[in-house]
RNA sequence: GUGAGCGUGGCCAAGUCGGUUAAGGCGCCAGGUUGUGGCCCUGGAGAUCGAGGGUUCGAAUCCCUUCGCUCACCCCA
C-alpha cells in the first residue's frame, strides 16, 4: 500500500461514526443547557496569535505547531488548541458589547506536531468552551460542571476533579521565588528534567514523575498558601460553589498547566487509570490574556476536552450507545426492466425524505444478501411477474415475512413508517 | 528528539534453531435453493511474507540498512 493516513491522524470509519455523533450531540445540548452558544472558527490564523496567547517558550509554540507561510507570504498556523481563535473571535466582534458574560462553546480539530501514542494524536478534536467579562468564581464553578456533566451525561462516571489555584501576576511571582528558593536546596538530588525546569519553567517542578523528585514535591511550598487576598477570596469562594453543585472534588497543589496564560483556577478531570494521558478534560482561568492579545481587560474562563480520550473511556467503559433502527428499503431486482423501476422507485422514495436504494446487479440471492449485510429494513422485488401484474413483493427482512404491494402502495408504506420506527 | 516491542491476503493470525505448491479463522465472491437474506454445507478469488541489499545450492525464517506501526519518556486533550 503507497499511501496510508499521515502519522498521528486517523479514519474515523462508519461503524465508529456513531461515538462521534453521540458525544458531539450531547456535547451540545449539555453547553446549551448552561446557556453556551456554538461558534466555529478557522482551523488555521495568523501565527502570531499562538505565539501571543500559549506563550513563546511553551512547548506547543516552541515544537510541535504546523506552521506554514502560504502563498502571499504570510506566517499560518493549524488551530493546537481552542481558546486563542475564540479570544480573538470575541475581540473582532466587539462581543464586550454584548451582555457579559458571553458564553460559547466549540467542537473541532486541532493540531500539534508529536509523536503519536495512546490517546495522544497530530490531528485530534476537542469540546471546549470560554466564558468571558465574568469573575466571580460562581462561573468558574459553572465551567467545571459543565464538563463535569457533559462527562456524566456520555455515561463516564467514574471520574475525579483536581483543583487548584495557582494566584495572579500579583502574587504568583512572589511563589514562583519561594518555589525555587526551596528547589535551590535541592538541587543536587533532583532529576536532569527538574534542573532544566528549575530555570526554565518552575511550576512544572511540581508535576515531575521521577520517583526520586517526589519527596521534594511533597514538602514544597503550597500555591495556594501564596494568594494575595483577593485570590484567596476567589479561591474560597469556588469551593464554596462547587459545593453547592454536589460535584466532588480534590485539591491538587501539584496541579499545573502547560500554557502561559492561566491565572487563579486550574483544574483537570481524569479517569481512575494512573497515566498522565488519560486527563480527558483540563482548563481554568485567562483574565489576561486578552488584554495580552491587544483587547479589552476582559476575565475569561474555560476548558478543553478531547473527544478521542472521551471516546476513549466510552469504549473501555463499554456504554451502550443507543441508535435507533430506520426505515431503509433495498430494491432487488431481476432483468433490465425491473432494474429501471428499481431505479425510479427508489428514487422517488428518496424524494420523500427516505433511505432506498437499488441492489447490486446479481443474482437476487446476493441481492438479498447485500441487503441484509446493509441492515436494510425491508426488500422490493421486482422481477418479471411483478412487471408484468404490477404487484411488487414487500419483505419485511426483520420479521422475515412478506406480501403484495402496488407502487403506490409503496410509496404510501414509506409515508406511514417512519424513521425510528422498530425493524429490529 | 530518546528508548523498547512489532510488521505474513481487506482483518485476526500459524509458521521464524533456513529445505518441495506459505496453515487456519473472519470477511468477500459463487454454488447448494433455474426468483428470496441472517444459520449450515461446498467451492473460488485474494500474499512479490513492510521495503532494499547481503549470506546460502536454497531465506517469511540468518545478517545489515531503511520505512512504517505501537507503547513509553518529554509535553499535552
Amino acid at each position: 500500500m503507497e499511501f496510508q493516513a499521515p502519522r498521528g491522524t486517523t479514519d474515523v470509519l462508519p461503524n465508529d461514526q456513531r461515538y462521534w455523533r453521540y458525544v458531539e450531540n450531547t456535547a451540545s445540548q449539555v453547553a446549551e443547557s448552561f446557556g453556551y452558544r456554538r461558534i466555529d472558527t478557522p482551523v488555521f490564523e495568523d501565527t502570531n496569535l499562538y505565539i501571543r496567547s500559549i506563550g513563546d517558550s511553551t512547548d506547543i509554540v516552541e515544537k510541535e505547531t504546523y506552521t506554514f507561510s502560504d502563498r502571499g507570504g504570510d506566517s499560518l498556523t493549524l488551530r493546537p488548541e481552542g481558546t486563542a481563535s475564540v479570544c480573538r473571535a470575541y475581540m473582532q466582534h466587539g462581543m464586550h458589547n454584548m451582555p457579559q458574560p458571553v458564553r460559547l462553546f466549540y467542537l473541532c480539530p486541532n493540531f500539534r506536531y508529536e509523536r503519536p501514542q495512546a490517546g495522544r494524536f497530530r490531528a485530534f478534536h476537542q469540546f471546549g468552551i470560554e466564558a468571558f467579562g465574568e469573575s466571580d468564581p460562581y462561573i468558574d464553578a459553572e465551567v467545571i460542571e459543565v464538563s463535569w456533566r457533559f462527562l456524566t451525561s456520555v455515561g463516564i462516571d467514574d471520574i475525579s476533579l483536581r483543583i487548584n489555584s495557582i494566584g495572579d501576576s500579583n502574587c504568583r511571582p512572589k511563589y514562583v521565588d519561594a518555589l525555587q528558593t526551596y528547589y535551590q536546596n535541592y538541587s543536587q538530588s533532583l532529576c536532569p528534567d527538574c534542573v532544566r525546569r528549575l530555570e526554565t519553567n518552575p511550576l512544572r517542578l511540581l508535576d515531575c514523575k521521577m520517583e526520586s523528585c517526589q519527596p521534594v514535591i511533597q514538602s514544597a511550598p503550597k500555591s495556594t498558601e501564596y494568594l494575595c487576598p483577593p485570590c484567596n477570596a476567589h479561591w474560597v469562594q469556588l469551593q464554596e460553589y462547587l459545593e453547592t453543585t454536589g460535584i466532588g472534588y480534590e485539591i491538587d497543589n501539584t496541579l499545573v498547566r502547560g500554557l502561559d496564560y492561566y491565572s487563579r483556577t486550574v483544574y483537570e478531570i481524569t479517569p481512575p487509570t494512573e497515566r498522565r494521558t488519560n486527563v480527558i478534560a483540563g482548563g481554568g482561568r485567562y483574565d489576561g490574556l486578552l488584554e495580552q492579545l491587544g483587547g479589552p481587560t476582559t476575565p475569561g474562563i474555560g476548558f478543553g476536552m478531547g473527544i478521542e480520550r472521551v471516546i476513549e473511556n466510552i469504549r473501555r467503559l463499554e456504554i451502550n450507545i443507543a441508535s435507533n433502527p430506520k426505515l431503509s428499503i433495498m430494491f432487488a431486482h431481476i432483468g433490465e426492466g425491473a432494474k429501471k423501476e428499481a431505479i425510479s422507485l427508489s428514487s422517488q422514495i428518496r424524494r420523500l425524505g427516505k433511505e432506498a436504494f437499488v441492489g447490486p446487479s446479481r443474482g437476487l440471492r446476493s441481492q438479498m444478501r447485500y441487503a441484509s449485510h446493509m441492515n436494510s429494513s425491508h426488500v422490493i422485488i421486482i422481477g418479471d411477474d411483478e412487471l408484468s401484474t404490477g404487484l411488487y413483493t414487500l419483505r419485511d427482512l426483520s420479521k422475515g415475512d412478506q406480501t403484495e404491494i402496488t407502487a403506490d402502495g409503496i410509496l404510501n408504506f414509506v409515508k406511514t413508517h417512519d424513521i425510528g420506527q422498530k425493524v429490529d
